[in-house]
DNA sequence: CTACGAACTCAAGTCGACTTGAGGTCAAGG
DNA sequence: CCTTGACCTCAAGTCGACTTGAGTTCGTAG
């Protein structure tokens, strides 16, 4: 198993080396020892890195992603609170939806003003509705076949 | 034509009064006068923190929203970067649904350690990919309905 | 063996988006 | 008329997520 060096992984990750380091400090993506000084990394952390940018990108806090994916390979990492996030999840990817069609009615609408086009007004409205009504799984006769 | 109050509009939009004072001060929600020294707004003005909040929950900044869908009906507001800002979203929606599906998988899965689990790192994997190859719009028979 | 450059540490700075606090103003109800 | 409570201004503080800078230490090529 080789270990990369920080300037490795960071140029791989598309990170700099600090934000290797400050995820390192916190805990969030650990390095796998020392050569030296020098920050050693396994071949895994590009993958936490990638998580870790998903994360970020969703508008999860370090902290939140932390949570969702320790370090360490948490065994039973509260099920409840990961569907939560999905659902949440769920809802933001509905909101961006809305935005992104708005977007793109603003952009090939003729309107002077937005606010005086009815379209534009329907779709921001819209935007707050929730995505589903609370979609129940229906667990009874699903047998879960991930 | 009625007037709301800063009150009003916090109550109404669900933020403190002190944001909506920064936006009024950004010139991102403008406020419509005063009574005294009391903010006014036009009830427009609802619609327009709803599409700030929008914006917010893509990811997007103040500048940029402000740059989307500023105070005034700007005219033509750069077609061309709203699609950018679209394709953008696109993107995210793209990540954003990758992440979700990889958390559901996370809740669901039981092997101990998700590096180890095939499945959750080709779900990492695919993250990375791009949405589509560039779609065309082939906007030829697309009688636009809208 | 020496020098070079990349890593290191630690404290401090930055940036966006607000929030908080101190001290002042004012419109409306009693 | 007077009090009250919501509003005001302005400066400063906060928080997350890093970045930057100063000063130091190494592993490796020459």
């Amino acid at each position: 198993m080789k270990l990369l060096d920080i300037g490795e992984v960071a140029a791989a990750a598309g990170l700099p080396p600090s934000t290797l380091r400050y995820y390192d400090e916190i805990g969030l993506v650990p390095s796998d020892g020392r050569r030296g000084l020098r920050r050693l990394y396994a071949p895994d952390a590009l993958l936490q890195l990638k998580l870790v940018a998903m994360g970020r990108a969703a508008g999860f806090s370090l902290d939140e992603i932390a949570g969702m994916f320790g370090p360490d390979g948490r065994p039973d990492p509260d099920r409840e609170a990961l569907h939560a996030k999905a659902d949440e999840l769920d809802r933001r990817i509905h909101a961006l939806t809305a935005l992104r069609d708005t977007i793109r009615h603003v952009a090939d609408c003729p309107a002077p003003r937005h606010m005086d086009c009815p379209t534009f007004r329907r779709l921001v409205e819209l935007a707050g509705r929730r995505p589903r009504p609370r979609r129940k799984p229906r667990r009874r006769a699903a047998p879960g076949r991930d």
